[in-house]
This record gives structure tokens, C-alpha cells and sequence, in this order.
DNA sequence: GTCTATATCTCGATAGAC
DNA sequence: GTCTATCGAGATATAGAC
């Protein structure tokens, strides 16, 4: 891909991480991604919901590889689970409690309005539920309810990113990480640590 | 409290659930509210952020009372959890998918930019926790659990709002409220059903 | 593929009459 | 407390040269 375009995307994933959609400037954008300001028509003709989707898409093949990568790594559930939460605590702390998650920055902005975006963050979140119903499937979770764990797993760490950056603490995450890696150890059959 | 500055605050909240903060206009705002353009920097001088603090403040005592009443109704944990979920089921059903969680919204625009607006939906989260502890404590969760548990309740609950608003399915409620019912019977000692 | 200039619109906010 | 008019800045988007 070409090197402007793809650094509007990058870049414009970061800011939708950061300040959702609606709060995101493409004069802000060009800057940051310090491209000329012609790129962005050149690249994205149909403009701002166009360059919305194509980072939507990016940002749902990213993190989707990412959760490959964890189950790759860490084939035990629970342990794949613990790795996930633990990683977002990193993400909050590095950046200064700045980077979020893309995905449900842009539901939350636009999800009633603006049709077309709603649909690519739907793919997105879709795309990752069934990453994470392959890593439990392959680590042992039975077949009747992997898909369903995997949506209460996204939904769990998605709202804890949401209350850590609200209250700049890592506290949520680690809390919901903890009951979260209960359920995925009882899905297994395994008895909670007394 | 003046009828104006109500409609006005009330209006705001339902624009915060649909839109976020950096996509509710202000002019949409009063137009919506049916409220004289010259009543907004009336009733808020310091404008929109002044709009968007006593919004959250709002919001943030509305649902905390939706919480004590859910829990005085259904002391049993177990049942308030369900009925706080089917409860969003039901919001979400009625409203298109638009009514999603103001507080969520609003954070995932301003965390990172507007630093009063951060600190009130910091607060709004924390009355929730406390309100959905004390009910967790009254139904007889350990006093070492209790508050842990409040946050990743509302994790979850929040983190299956975004995916449901996403993907206009409950599907992600549904199942994420199941999950959660399990963590709290066990949390109450309670043998999950075989 | 990039540059400059600009059109058009809407934003939040203000002024001053009443 | 509300009205009208308007400000300046920012937004998205476009035009035409190179």
C-alpha cells in the first residue's frame, strides 16, 4: 500500500482511539500524519466516512491477529484470557490512559447515525468474537459454548477499558480480568481456586 | 429546577446517548429541546463543557437510583444482575438501538482531551459501583467480593451495550448477562447448574 | 500525487435590544 | 429570560495548477 495512505489510516486509527470519530479533524489528521492535505481526497474521494471505514477495517485486521497471536502463544484459555487483559492494563499505561479501543470509540459516536460506519464496526467486533471462538475452541472449550464466551469475553474487557480511561486507573481492567478468567475456567470444567 | 434548563439537561442526555459529546450540536440541542437559543448561555455561561458536567451529573444520580430500585425490587443478586440486563435489552429494543449509555459515550470522545469532563464520568461510574455494591452486599456477596464484583458487573454490562449497539442484536446482552449471573451465584457460593 | 486557494457550512460563543 | 443577529474559527469538501 502507499506510504501516504497508509499512514492517514494509521494514524487516523490512533485518533479514533483517542477521540472517537466525530471528535477527529482531518485537518488535525493530515497533520499529525504530516501528509498533504491533497492526499486525503486523492486517496479517500468519498471523503471522511470513507477514510472511517477503511480504518475500521484496518483497525478489525489488527487486533484480530493480535488475539491469533495470543491464543498462538498461550493455548491455555484462561492463560490466553490473563495475557489479554493484562496487555490492554500495558496499552492504558504506556499511552497515558490515551489509546483505547477504535472500534467502540466510533460505535458509540456514530452507531445511530451514520449507517454505513455502524456496519464496519459490527464486522469488526465480529471478526474478533471469532478469533477468540478459535483460540477457546482449540484450548478445550466445548464446541455448544465457545461463541458465546467469546462475546462475554470481548464485552467484559471492552467496558473495562472504557471505566479504566474514565477513571485513569487500571483498577477495572484488573478487577474484570480476575472474574473473567473464573468464567473461562469454569466453561473448562475446572474447579475455582477455593 | 427551571423547566427550560431541564429540558434542556434531559435532552442533552439522550443526545450523549446517541451521539457522544463532540457530535451533539448545540443548536441540534436546542432545536430538540424546543429551548430559546438565548436560554442556553443563561442557564450555562461557561457553555457546552458547563452543559456536559451537569448532564453527567444527571445521568449519573438517574441510573444510580435505577440501580437501588432494581435491588430493593430483586434482593437476590443473582436476579437483580438479570434484571439489570433484560432491563437493557429492553432500552435498546425500544429505542432503535439509539439509547446506549451517556457516560460511556461521553468517555470514549473526551477522556483523553477534556480533563473536567473525564472527572465526571470518573464519578458517575464510581456512584454506580458504590450503588451496585451496596446491593451486592445487602444480597449477601462477601464483603472481600463485593466491590470487585460491582465493577466488573458494570464492565460487562457496558462493554455488551457497545457490542449490541453495533451489531443492532441483543445477542451480546444476552449472552454477557449470562455469564455474568454465573460469576455472581458463585461469588454466593452457590453451585453453578450442571 | 501533491499544492494552494477557496467554497460552504456548521460549530461554539457573544452582543445588545427588549 | 428570551430574541435576533452575528462573530470568528473550525469543519468537510472542491477546483485547478503543476
Amino acid at each position: 500500500m502507499n506510504d501516504t495512505k497508509e499512514r492517514l489510516i494509521r494514524t487516523g486509527e490512533e485518533m479514533f482511539r483517542r477521540q472517537g470519530y466525530a471528535g477527529s479533524g482531518l485537518k488535525q489528521l493530515v497533520a499529525e500524519a504530516q501528509a498533504p492535505w491533497g492526499s486525503l481526497y486523492h486517496f479517500f474521494p468519498q471523503g471522511k466516512e470513507q477514510l472511517g471505514e477503511e480504518v475500521l477495517a484496518y483497525a478489525a485486521q489488527l487486533y484480530a491477529a493480535g488475539w491469533d497471536r495470543i491464543f498462538a502463544a498461550f493455548p491455555d484459555p484462561v492463560e490466553a484470557v490473563r495475557r489479554a487483559f493484562r496487555a490492554e492494563v500495558k496499552t492504558l499505561e504506556t499511552s497515558g490512559f490515551a489509546h483505547g479501543c477504535p472500534i467502540a470509540s466510533v460505535t458509540l459516536d456514530v452507531a445511530s447515525t451514520v449507517e454505513g460506519l455502524r456496519l464496519s464496526c459490527a464486522a469488526a467486533f465480529q471478526t474478533w468474537i471469532e478469533a477468540i471462538t478459535r483460540g477457546l475452541l482449540k484450548g478445550g472449550v466445548p464446541e455448544l459454548a465457545a461463541s458465546d464466551l467469546a462475546v462475554f469475553i470481548l464485552s467484559s474487557l471492552e467496558g473495562a477499558i472504557v471505566l479504566s480511561r474514565a477513571a485513569r486507573s487500571t483498577r477495572a481492567l484488573k478487577q474484570t480480568g480476575a472474574y473473567v478468567e473464573l468464567a473461562v475456567a469454569a466453561a473448562l470444567g475446572r474447579q475455582p481456586p477455593a
